[in-house]
DNA sequence: TCAAAAGTGTTTGTGGTACACCCATGG
DNA sequence: CCATGGGTGTACCACAAACACTTTTGA
């Protein structure tokens, strides 16, 4: 790739995007076509263009993997060690997407396959992508303690034990049900959709967000 | 992907210095010397060398303001509109640090001159360093809210009075003296040096770190 | 002995957690 | 009528917040 002649680190942008298929809580990879890591499985990213914002870079990967627009995406951390491309310095912008639906992907110029993985069961990974995508999880987790960002793992409805489950699952530990209930209710982010779901046993009714519903709840202090 | 011959944007860091100083929370500004925004104060920063990671660069530009070495640095996030530097593309890392005292500023080369501003009373800033400024402000607030980090704003020996004094200036708001020093007490980070001051009234203890104690004090969660 | 700052406990309220049964529907 | 999943309330405990007086020293 592009030798560095001058002395820039070039920029590239990594997209993290999660989901939630089959009970599970899965990653987006792609596999490279090229070297170096060749054949091995990577986070989706590329090169900042010219005149793109970073956000914008990131949005136009996800778009080319899965065909996605408008939905989460935050600013994750960036990684700059000087080895960590051995073609050549490469500064990358990591970001976090949270999409809902599980499409079917799209694979970009840069990969020959893409795929969803566990997150419980990862392939190895080229560049410093395992330590990228651990940060990730690490940040998804902290993340649903205090905000309501969970949500956007979803379809756009929803029964209350869907959404329990989905806590349950990115979170891994098991929660109360009653409880659950109470402090969704509190948070007072959801309406009633007025359908339910016609499934074996009762029916359950269906909920969707409240369009000014805020999404950062705020902790209380524990220090001082 | 594109590889069309356009330059890689320049890679920067800033770091946003805040130590306390005159019972205020201060940032440490320079006063460019080159155009552009000649003249106009900024966050102290520069281009990341060829071989050298971004916290290390971090770190340097820290060394060449203030002189200090081994103090708490953090990365904040990046900051890469393509408008954001007039001369071209510019995307920059910007770090928060914090130091302790109020030591005798250095300019760089870089900088005509340095000096420590309140951040209740900013000059008007170069580039987007406003919008930098107002981040790392908030992210330090909210770290003193969950975690210990207001320590490293202080001297290494400081009465409990002197750290409350601390929290009150950055979170802007009064704390009650028991509930403080309950709370302080229960974290078990502190320990006595054995000495006190002399000031008028009565002595206080003075307290140091424990070199061992934890950090980052996790919070419970709120949601859900 | 007075002024100044340090130091110290208790009460009350709120929020977190644990826990078990009845309800509505389809087969 | 039974199996399946949906839906509901309360009691206890732990932590947070509010609050005022005594102690130690220097001048």
């Amino acid at each position: 790739m592009a030798q560095t002649r001058y002395h820039y680190p070039a920029t590239s942008v990594d997209v993290v995007i999660f989901t939630l298929r089959a009970d599970d809580l899965q990653v987006l990879l792609v596999r490279r076509k090229h070297a170096p890591f060749e054949g091995r499985w990577a986070i989706p990213g590329g090169f900042v263009e010219a005149d793109e914002s970073l956000e914008a870079a990131a949005r136009r990967e996800l778009k080319e993997e899965t065909g996605v627009r408008d939905v989460y995406l935050e600013q994750l951390y960036t990684f700059g060690d000087p080895k960590r491309d051995p073609r050549g310095r490469v500064v990358t912008v990591a970001y976090l997407a949270l999409v809902s639906a599980p499409l079917a992907v799209q694979a970009g110029d840069d990969a020959s396959d893409a795929r969803w993985w566990s997150v419980y069961k990862l392939p190895s990974l080229a560049f410093d992508h395992a330590k990228i995508l651990q940060y990730a999880l690490q940040r998804l987790r902290y993340k649903l303690e205090y905000t309501a960002a969970g949500f956007q793992l979803l379809p756009p409805s929803f029964t209350l034990t869907e959404i329990q489950k989905a806590y349950e699952i990115v979170l891994g530990e098991p929660l109360d049900k009653r409880n659950f209930r109470r402090r969704i209710a509190e948070a007072d982010i959801l309406e009633e959709t007025g359908a339910s779901t016609l499934s074996r046993g009762r029916p359950a009714k269906l909920y969707r967000f409240r369009d000014d519903a805020v999404a950062e709840v705020k902790t209380r202090r524990l220090f001082p």
